[in-house]
DNA sequence: AAGTGAACCGTTATAACATAACACGTCGGC
DNA sequence: GCCGACGTGTTATGTTATAACGGTTCACTT
């Protein structure tokens, strides 16, 4: 079934993922705390990018009580400094990297009807974009690519 | 001084731009009315790209009295419906299009330092956009490109 | 002329997303 | 024992966006 290059988004890809930042964590010193982990289930669990609203209730329920705004976000920040997550600009939402441990610029494909994103590197499209930035006099930095559109499954069934 | 395609955004460029919305809108049958033009003389006068409430804060001083949020999110509703204007996702924030007329995803250049937003256009980003997305069984419909660093202006300076 | 519907705008309330500021506990170095 | 770094809890607030309802105008129909 499975091809070497695919783009399935199987609960085992985002289980590997969970596996991947323990394992980095573990390498850098960083500390993955309960409540990191929780978070990171919780993450690892969902089928397309969570919204951090999302993340607090989950987080609430598992742990019976409510949890506040900021202790969420402190753990996206770390995630998201440690280049453990995406943000996905367009929806606010955060979305697991799939490209652990490469020094990357993430395209993010978005699905507009299951809302699933898969995330695509292309150094082509990079550096493109920093030539075509450069014509303008820019210097770029930093960049953010997200599509909206239709992934494999559902434009099958459409 | 100018060149053939420079990327100044002097206020002339701004002033072209409400300009070509104000044709456009005459052309295709559009209603520019008072509140309309009002927010469009904002957006003109804005060196960089200007949030919903701080739309709302000018259209407030400028009507001494409260504005609402609908009515101005109504306002940008129109704008981005018809093309005038890109949403910066990455700043939640509103630009003017600087290829008015012509269909086209554009490339936000966005300086760090100074805030202002150059748009360009990029066929072959497109393109390889689509192609790359397309090779991962996706099929692109609206693709939003954000890069960060520093404008020609601020390079220079820094 | 009265009736109808579409487009526009005002208004109130609320939802959704994000951060500031302060307090407390733990742990490791000194 | 003291200190500072780090992680978390808590309260309050700031920022961005939309839902829902009402009213006006205007073109079009009957
Ligand atoms: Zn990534
Ligand atoms: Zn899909
Ligand atoms: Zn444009
Ligand atoms: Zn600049």
């Amino acid at each position: 079934m499975s091809k070497s290059r695919d783009h399935s988004h199987a609960a085992s890809d985002r289980r590997d993922w969970a596996r991947q930042v323990e394992k980095f964590c573990g390498q850098r010193e960083l500390q993955l705390t309960p409540l990191r982990r929780q978070v990171l289930d919780i993450l690892a669990g969902a089928q397309a990018p969570l919204g951090a609203y999302a993340i607090i209730e989950a987080l609430s329920r598992e742990q019976g009580k409510a949890v506040a705004p900021p202790t969420v976000y402190r753990t996206l920040d770390f995630f998201l400094e440690n280049g453990f997550l995406h943000k996905v600009e367009s929806r606010n939402a955060y979305a697991p990297c799939e490209h652990l441990g490469r020094r990357h610029h993430g395209i993010l494909l978005i699905c507009a009807r299951c809302g699933r994103t898969d995330e695509i590197e292309s150094p082509r499209v990079d550096e493109m974009l920093q030539e075509t930035a450069a014509k303008a006099g820019f210097s770029a930095q930093r960049q953010m690519v997200e599509v909206e559109g239709l992934c494999e499954a559902c434009g099958k069934a459409a």
